[in-house]
DNA sequence: GCAAAGATTTGCT
DNA sequence: GCAAATCTTTGCC
């Protein structure tokens, strides 16, 4: 069994790296892999995969930023869960959003998979992105933009809130986290505030939650710029 | 029971 | 640069 290159073993995500420290293990998913075997319903059956290039955080119940404000609902109660828990939610009524959950069950927090790099699974993710009511738009956008946002995340990956509550650390799960490939260095890591949040105010408006993988094609945002 | 806002994306001005 | 699309969740009466 090689162990660079497509066949190489993949590994769970470590649950351990996501129940510390929701900065840290922010820094941690820079650089793993987010996964979906093919489906029967899929139009193209094929595995999906792409590297994770940008997250951000949501931290306790004091955070107004974050869905936790509110204390524990039907909506957002993976969150006051154990880590290594997808928590999904619409937005604006027509995107769906990505979290992980992070921090043992007695803190409740997750980061949220803003963008990820396409590795494998090309077509089906332009399949499932034409398949949204609102497609990909007028012209097919290049293979690094295809999930360059946590709604085109969810979107190129048929993610929806039916995967509230899997078990994103577990290698049985049909969508789930890889660690990075073997041998791979850590990326270079940009951080800035959140995005979206206006609404939450100071000081959360400011905290820098939000962090990128520098240079990376794929990150969100209709003009990226280059972090030379 | 109703009103308001939202962890976004796209297209048009 | 701005507004529309679209519907669930939360907050208040």
């Amino acid at each position: 069994m090689p162990r660079t290159g497509p066949d190489a073993p993949s590994r769970p995500f470590p649950r351990e790296l996501l129940a510390g420290d929701t900065l840290a293990a922010a820094r941690a998913l820079l650089g793993a892999h987010l996964v979906r075997d093919p489906a029967p319903a899929d139009a193209i059956r094929e595995r999906r995969a792409g590297r994770i290039v940008e997250v951000e955080a949501y931290i306790g119940e004091a955070d107004r930023a974050s869905h936790a404000r509110f204390g524990p609902t039907a909506r957002n109660r993976v969150m006051f869960g154990p880590p290594g828990i997808a928590y999904v939610y619409l937005v604006y009524g027509m995107h769906h959003c990505l979290n992980v959950v992070s921090e043992p069950a007695t803190r409740p927090a997750a980061l949220l998979v803003r963008a990820v790099e396409p590795v494998a699974g090309v077509a089906a993710m332009r399949a499932a992105r034409a398949a949204t009511r609102r497609g990909t738009g007028t012209r097919p956008p290049p293979d690094a933009r295809l999930a360059s946002g946590p709604g085109l995340v969810c979107a190129a990956f048929s993610i929806d809130r039916s995967h509230t509550g899997l078990d994103l650390c577990a290698a049985t799960s049909p969508l789930r986290l890889e660690a990075a490939p073997a041998g791979e260095p850590g990326p270079p890591i940009v951080e800035t505030p959140r995005i979206g949040i206006d609404y939450a105010g100071e000081p959360w408006t400011s905290m820098p939650w939000r962090f990128l993988v520098a240079g990376s094609p794929s990150v969100s945002g209709r003009s990226p710029r280059a972090t030379a």
